[in-house]
Order: structure tokens, then C-alpha cells, then sequence
DNA sequence: CGCGGAATGGACCAACCAGTACATCCGCGT
DNA sequence: ACGCGGATGTACTGGTTGGTCCATTCCGCG
């Protein structure tokens, strides 16, 4: 089962909902095509699954960066790094927002348990920024879904469109010097936003 | 002709190569499947020419923002707004675009055509930071291409990741209300980016 | 031991779909 | 009128692919 889950999200992952093959899945596992139905049903059945498990395994584990020991600027860049980082680290996550976003979203909207777990990250924006508002170093009103809008957007471009970009701007964009100075400017202009 | 790419645009929009059906873009053309063969040769050809001519109609057409004829900020500011608004109404090349970078770019590295036409927004980009450099206004040392590709994230996630982004924090991003703020959010963002 | 339900293997099928064969037609130059 | 090359309609095909049928095996339990 955790197996299929693993091959099934690469496959997904490279070629998007319709591209994927399940013979290619039933292949590369141990298992054959039988079983693939017996326990998911149908394509879009384990399609399903692996979006619902792709979307659980990315969800920042709250605490485990220990912000609220930070003040509110180190613990907003380290947020913003974290972020980054983990983006670029689980890429076939990326890829399979965007082919999910592609079908406009109609499986996530059929899934019962996406919609419930809520997002820590916007827990931990909120309770970092409303510490730097309090304490007078950032500006007011701002909405935390909001900027967290704006670091997901930054975080997710950067490899969602990596090789688009990298063709049309003749550079390379995952070498580690272009993805240091890249995740510097993106805490930059994050930490930049909030401040007064 | 321009009939089969506007068909094939939204058929491959939607679905992307594997999720397009060639049958599909026929029926909505008022030729047939054999002409889109006699044309584009194959499925892939037929992607391409979409690919590229999208490509094509989304460039900034130099010069019709008058950037030039502005202070740095306030052509920094209509630049992104204008981005935006591009974005908003492209939705057809941004998710081409996805698509294309779900493939990893190998369609965009064949095309010869694309791969020559430069990004106008980069020439603009630099033009008005160099002025706000000068001018004292913005701080030194920053790269348009960089400045570009938040731009574009920004702009782009806005579209790309919408469907997803709304039913996670139930939401309405496309209302008017929604994205008239998410513009400014956006505009003050970037501006705050390149001020010293 | 033997029963019952879960797990599995492997051949098979029906629909789908990119691509083609073949014949025809249109329009233009001579 | 005629020839010729580009354009077009129709029917077809061969491979692919999601999904299933039937039969068998495995395993826990009374």
C-alpha cells in the first residue's frame, strides 16, 4: 500500500492525472494492477489518495521550529527559509498541486479530509506577527493568510517554474549559489513587507 | 488556421498534452482532425505551435506603459499592476505554461522561436530601476531578473495556485474585493523590495 | 482441520485515441 | 479544357489503457 502511494506519486507527479499510467505504477511496485483496483478503486481513486497524502506530509509540524522562542524578524526569516527549503525539497509535492490546480481543483474539493486540516503555518504567522506588531516592529493590519500567500507564492514559483524560466533567462536556477542568493532575496522582501 | 490554435489553446489549457484529445479540438473547430494533421503534423506539433504562439501573445509590448515618461516608483508600481492584471487575464497561457513545466520544459527546448525572444519586462525592469538608483530612490546592487521573478511569482501563483489556495482557506480570491487588494499587497511588496 | 473472507495472479475486454489510406475536390495557371 | 498541387471529408486501424472476470491462494479463527 505505501508502496503504491510512493510509486504513484512520482507517476502522478511527472506527467499530471491523465498522463500518469497505471500499468507504468503497477510495474514499478511489487505489486500487480489487481491489486492497485482492489484497494483504490479506479485511477482517479488513487489519484485521490495521493493528493490527500501529499498534502499531509508537507504540513509544517508546528513547534518543531520553535518560534515563539525567536523574535519576531529571526523568527519570520526562519519561517520564510524553512519554507523554502522544504519547497524545493519535495518537489513531486509541487508538481502535484499544480496538475490539481490544472483540473481546477475538483479533487481536492471532493476530498472530506483535506478540508478539515488546517494550516499551522498560518497559526505560526499570525502569532509572530501580532509579537512584532506588539512590539512596535511591524506595521499594523496586515492579514496573515495574506502573507502567507505571498511566501507560498515565492517559494512555490521558484520550483514550479523553474525550467520555464531557466530556458527563457539562460541561467540555472538550482545551482546552489543562484538558490542561496534566491532564498536571501525572498526573506528579504518578506521581511521588508512587514516592517514599519 | 488561427481557429484550430484558439480551439487547441483552451483544449490543452485545460487538460494539458496528455489531457488534451485531438477529437475533442477537432469537433470544436469548424475543419476537421485530418486538417490539424495536414497542418501540425502530429499532437506534439500542434502543442508547440500552441505553446509558442502563447508564448507570443502574452509579451509586453514595449513602450505602451509610456514607463519611461515616469518617476521610478510610480512605473515600478503600474509595471507590477499592469503584470497582474496581464496575469488575471491570461489564464489560458499560465496554465499552457504549467503544463509545459510539468514536462520539465522540453517542448519550450525544442522550439527555436522562443527561445530568441527576449522578455521586453526585463529591458523595462532595468531601465526604471537604473533611473530610481540614480535618483537616490532605490537601493543599489539588485538584479532585474531577480525583481522579475517575484514579480512574476507573485503575479503568476495569484492565477496558477488559486483553486487550490481558495478551498484550503475558503476563500474567494477572484472576487473583485479579493484581488483589487491582493494587487496593492503585490505592488507594495515589490516597492518596498527595491526602496533603500 | 476446515471454513470464510481477504488477498492475488493472469488473461482478457471494450473503449478510446493518435494517426493514416484513399479518394475527392477546389482553384489557378496555361 | 486540362493538369496539377494544395486542401478536405470519411472511414478505418493498430496500439494503448483503464478496468474486470475467474480462479486460486493465504490466513486467522472456531
Amino acid at each position: 500500500m505505501a508502496e503504491i502511494l510512493a510509486v504513484a506519486t512520482q507517476e502522478f507527479a511527472a506527467g499530471g492525472l491523465s498522463g500518469a499510467r497505471i500499468d507504468a505504477i503497477a510495474d514499478a511496485t511489487r505489486t500487480s494492477k489487481r491489486m492497485i483496483y482492489y484497494y483504490f478503486g479506479s485511477k482517479e481513486g488513487l489519484y485521490l489518495a495521493v493528493l490527500e497524502e501529499s498534502y499531509r506530509s508537507v504540513r509544517l509540524t508546528e513547534g518543531e521550529l520553535h518560534l515563539a522562542d525567536l523574535p519576531p524578524e529571526e523568527a519570520l526569516a526562519r519561517l520564510v527559509g524553512f519554507t523554502f527549503d522544504h519547497h524545493w525539497n519535495s518537489q513531486d509535492y509541487i508538481r502535484i498541486v499544480m496538475s490539481e490546480n490544472i483540473q481546477r481543483g475538483e479533487y481536492l474539493a471532493q476530498s472530506k479530509i483535506i478540508q478539515k486540516l488546517n494550516v499551522p503555518a498560518i497559526n505560526a504567522i499570525r502569532e509572530l506577527y501580532e509579537r512584532g506588531v506588539a512590539d512596535g516592529l511591524f506595521r499594523a493590519g496586515l492579514d496573515a493568510i495574506d502573507i502567507h500567500a505571498s511566501i507560498s507564492a515565492l517559494c512555490f514559483f521558484n520550483v514550479s517554474n523553474q525550467y520555464t524560466f531557466d530556458l527563457i533567462f539562460k541561467r540555472d536556477g538550482s545551482s546552489p549559489k543562484a538558490l542561496k542568493t534566491r532564498r536571501a532575496n525572498i526573506i528579504e522582501m518578506i521581511l521588508r513587507y512587514v516592517r514599519k
